[in-house]
DNA sequence: ATTATCTATAGATCTATAGATAATGC
DNA sequence: ATTATCTATAGATCTATAGATAATGC
């Protein structure tokens, strides 16, 4: 029901490399700032080409957002646990570009009209939902700490966030996967 | 030798109008998509006559990141204290539009060669360097969890940004005063 | 005199539509 | 036949420059 890719194998193929350059260009201009024909070019298309394949710049970006989500659901959000999130963190330092690029979306996210506000507000609240069932699967109503486990999940999200924008800035200055095992040890002592 | 602000008092003012209107449309739009017409007209002026005040897009871009600066100067950074900026924090729930901009101008920044990033990289690495001089001044060498002030000091401003994204998405859904205030706890306990 | 603002305009873009041609798959 | 891609182009923008006019301050 949710498939019909098995036919258009090749424009399936094609879609797909679309999305991963539109993943590039948004990384290095955001989404305002990335033009369609800058996308259509790193596939060797023209931009209306390209349009054949996503009738409008913001269907591109649904997919690009779409694709982001199959990523994560490799591990279903609700299988995470704590040290799943760490080697998150360390697989994260080791692809600069897609971090960017959904930093850069974020940022872009929260000015009016935005096209993927929708797409981060309901994303952001499903993940604090889902961090808050691991930390109480984790340790109970309480943690250590004393902080209820839906009191500590915007926490982690804020941190895991945060700690990607001083990153890409300044990523010699800042070491990622250091940082946040700190905050989680922070937060389970 | 800073200052040469007394003379042209009409156009210092004319200035700071230019820079307050910059700081709306950037938060509805973000820099890229912030067109200096939009900026003119919200202070009745021609987009020719805004580049009279300030010769380009770019040199406004600095205006507006001085400004801020201005702002924060109002209290020097070496004198803060940890209660201070929990007041910040409320202080910034009820400006949302201060708080939109910068977040939407920090988004951007880490795309590539954006004019604020050399901006947001000095100033994050003050920003580590006197927080965790704070830190130091109110626990000593070792916080009360074990970390260093200069290990904490980054999870601090990751707290601090990443709440301010999850609450402009959904305001009703994240307290940041109080998941701040709860980030404070689990720092000093 | 100097400063502020305006009209006119060059020169780049950008998204999207229309319609023609080339390639692919039954 | 259908799908993919191209050329041509409309219609909006956008930043910045040039040069004229209006307002301000000695």
């Amino acid at each position: 029901m949710a498939a019909g890719n098995t036919h258009r194998p090749r424009s399936d193929r094609r879609r797909a490399e679309i999305v991963r350059a539109a993943l590039e260009v948004i990384a290095e201009r955001g989404y305002r700032g990335a033009s369609l024909a800058a996308v259509a070019e790193r596939v060797g298309l023209t931009q209306q080409g390209l349009l054949h394949h996503f009738p409008t710049k913001e269907a591109l970006l649904v997919a690009v957002l779409e694709d982001r989500d199959q990523w994560d659901a490799a591990i279903p959000r609700r299988d995470w646990r704590l040290e799943l999130l760490t080697s998150l963190v360390e697989y994260n330092a080791m692809r600069r570009g897609i971090v960017q690029t959904f930093s850069a979306l974020l940022g872009e996210a929260v000015t009016e009209d935005h096209p993927a506000a929708p797409y981060f507000t309901r994303r952001y609240a499903d993940v604090r939902e889902d961090l808050a069932a691991l930390l109480r699967a984790e340790f109970g109503d309480r943690l250590p700490s004393g902080l209820t486990p839906e009191r500590a999940a915007p926490l982690l999200v804020a941190v895991l966030d945060g700690l990607q924008y001083q990153w890409l800035l300044d990523p010699d200055s800042v070491d990622m996967a250091a940082a946040f095992q700190d905050f989680l040890v922070l937060l389970g002592e």
